[in-house]
DNA sequence: GGGAATATTCCC
DNA sequence: GGGAATATTCCC
């Protein structure tokens, strides 16, 4: 088991003298510090150790590298986390705004993410997911979008494209429903083929 | 480190026959799996051991008694969960909806929860959060209706039904996107029976 | 018990 | 890289 303690944000809200509403210092999110001290931690050690770098700071301090994934994730995550997977720390990683600063090896940066500033990783905030940003595959159409920014989303437009929206919706299950129909006669006449049962041709797929 | 496996809802969805949007079977939320398993397993080493035992299932099979949740939660948890806190696991069962029915012990129940019946953990489902706020998805039009009643449509929630049906119209073209596959296929495999063209098998239709 | 934040997983 | 679902934690 991880020593893991996840906090919430409100509880690492420090109000400093119950303070004003903009000027709060936030205690690290759990995974920004677990993951600065397993860079301190680790680096420590394996200047005792004859092995391989698995994980270092870069050489100014102002990012990190991991050196062996696999070695990594077996071994070093583990302890901190309650996971041994390279792409879910990735993942946090990229949720906390870390970008990527080489092509050819696992190095990682963050404007607030240095060696010896601790203190800065209580500026760092997961990115928000914009409850009004809607995903490409999803975004609202251009009407929308030009409504909003003239912050003037026009409600009839929003109901009239919701209106439009169920009516393909209405469209897509019928075919849906037609493409069922197809599959069961397709079925059918294949079994006489195959001599056999509905059930064993659909094996074939 | 836990064998989890967790799943999203999206790859729980088995689209039996890439069938109706209501008519969606779904295999168990992982939870719900490894608990059910843990009761099986656990139940039967318990019979083949000394000790008191420290979880079963009750009686009548309608439900689940942890009877020591210390050693429960130090021994077990962990083998199924990435965590051994007894408190994270009675979330998860509110979460999913089982009730504590006893008052001097813990014991829990759900009426798709049952002994033998590993089949109906499909049926269980995670409770929403906000029934209120977010029922734009199920009943669209008469959130929408009272609101204006109201005079006080939601934006927030006209955007959320807009969002939703967006989503549900992209599922709805993968099922799509799905189908045309098959009946190509269907349409090849049938080609080579009939020992024909692929245009003649389909004016069978 | 359940809201809400963070963590982990899975998918596009 | 990031959306979204489930899992875990913490709080009320």
């Amino acid at each position: 088991m991880a020593t893991a303690a996840v906090g919430t944000a409100e509880d690492r809200t420090i109000s400093r003298k119950v303070g004003q509403p903009p000027t709060r210092t936030k205690c690290p999110a759990p995974f920004l510090l677990k993951t600065y001290e397993l860079l301190e931690l680790e680096e420590e050690e394996e200047n005792y150790s004859e092995k391989n770098k698995v994980v270092s700071w870069n050489e100014e301090g102002t990012g990190f590298v991991v050196w062996s994934p696999a070695e990594f994730s077996e071994l070093m995550l583990p302890k901190y986390f309650k996971h041994n997977n390279f792409s879910s720390f990735i993942r946090q990683l990229n949720t906390y705004g870390f970008k990527k600063v080489a092509s050819k090896r696992w190095e990682f940066s963050h404007e607030k993410f240095k060696r010896g500033s601790k203190h800065l990783l209580g500026k760092i905030t997961r990115k928000k997911s914009d409850p009004s940003a809607f995903p490409a595959y999803l975004k609202p159409c251009d009407q929308i979008l030009a409504a909003k920014e003239g912050n003037n989303i026009s409600l009839q437009l929003l109901m009239e494209e919701n209106h439009n929206l169920r009516k393909e919706r209405l469209e897509l299950e019928m075919q849906i429903a037609h493409f069922k129909t197809l599959e069961t006669k397709l079925m059918e006449c294949l079994s006489q083929y195959v001599g056999n049962q509905h059930n064993k041709v659909r094996r074939l797929f």
